[in-house]
DNA sequence: CATAACTGAAACACCACTGCCTCATTTCGT
DNA sequence: ACGAAATGAGGCAGTGGTGTTTCAGTTATG
């Protein structure tokens, strides 16, 4: 799937459209996720008929989304060390790298298809370590994955001026938000307030 | 609003006629958001003529299933007892009733127009109360109420045969979902899990 | 029963989106 | 600078949904 294939070699130019439209795709849908190609086309400055020449189909377009999106969450599942590190660490590591996605993949996140079955078992081993080090007391990894991902999803779109952010004043906004989200997990899924707040010294 | 116009008198007939096609829509839209009236109409046993005579436009209908909607959250907080009964009780008893709203309205409880001001302030008064009590430690009503729609709805969907559902060997799904929703909650906006575990015994 | 209201069926105009095509023009790679 | 590739602009057909109208037939209600 990654290799080239020779016979029609592929011009830089070709390769940037395709990007600045998966762009503006996800600019554009993430405000309304029926919006028409035209829209997109609008915003990553191109012809209409160009979206459609590197997509074939609109679908091809979603799926394209979802995929660029589930290959950046294995990169940050590797990124955190999901395997090796502390478990309390990595889970408050991988939370900073999905804030970061969810800001340009607003839309994608959304999509099912973006969550393959290696992202998956990625989050599935963390809450594992989480439990077997006594952070979390809830066993079943498809109940903690699921509280996980929408806790992030409300985190994220909280307003700036919430005053449940002002918690940790270092004015970092995104500091906060990750802060209050492990917070939230944890309690959650059954850990006590003590290992939580032991990771705020981090 | 709730009078009638005496100059054009409104037919039982039309009146059953429009309480077929909101019991419709709610179904059909429940598995496809994006599903034409016209598929509506079959469902409800009628002509799509009759779905536009009963409701101007396609956003009418929906507005209509918004309303419903809200008008049976506000009975179910008045009938938990919301500003009267100890909040953890009233919490118990608002969690079973939206439960058994959640799946007879699938499609409508998605609607943001579902949840009116009216709607805010008693989930609100409802957070104060449990904050008060010393059962959350979460300040922002705000922030309790996303928490716990979000939670809401991933407990809800949770499949039957899920092994955190096997914690309360009563054999009632419900119960069991009901008590997870609570637990969870709780520990998410900061409760300790002493406060948590003491309501099991209801 | 007589009237007014309601319904089903069918047609119609309208609109938005998709997907495809062509052709003149620009841009890249060598 | 040359040829291949990509693009913009525009048109065109097809699809599917919305909203309206008409008209004949049915049903409620006083």
């Amino acid at each position: 799937m990654g290799g080239n294939t020779p016979s029609r070699r592929i011009r830089a130019d070709a390769e940037r459209s395709t990007a600045r439209i998966l762009e503006a795709a996800e600019t554009v849908l993430a405000e309304d996720a029926n919006a028409s190609l035209e829209r997109i086309a609008d915003a990553a400055g191109l012809a209409r008929a160009t979206v459609h020449r590197r997509f074939a189909s609109r679908t091809a377009l979603l799926d394209a989304l979802a995929e660029q999106l589930s290959r950046r969450y294995l990169l940050g599942l590797a990124e955190a060390r999901v395997e090796t590190a502390p478990p309390l660490i990595a889970l408050h590591r991988l939370t900073e790298i999905v804030f970061d996605l969810k800001l340009s993949h607003r839309f994608a996140v959304q999509l099912s298809a973006a969550i393959t079955p290696a992202v998956l078992d990625g989050l599935d081993l963390l809450f594992a370590r989480l439990r077997d080090t006594g952070a979390i007391t809830a066993v079943d990894p498809a109940w903690c994955r699921r509280v996980y991902l929408a806790l992030l999803h409300e985190v994220h779109d909280l307003p700036a001026d919430s005053t449940t952010l002002a918690s940790s004043a270092t004015g970092d906004e995104t500091e906060a938000k990750v802060d209050l989200l492990v917070r939230t997990a944890l309690g959650a899924l059954g850990g006590s307030h003590d290992a939580t707040t032991a990771l705020s010294l981090t």
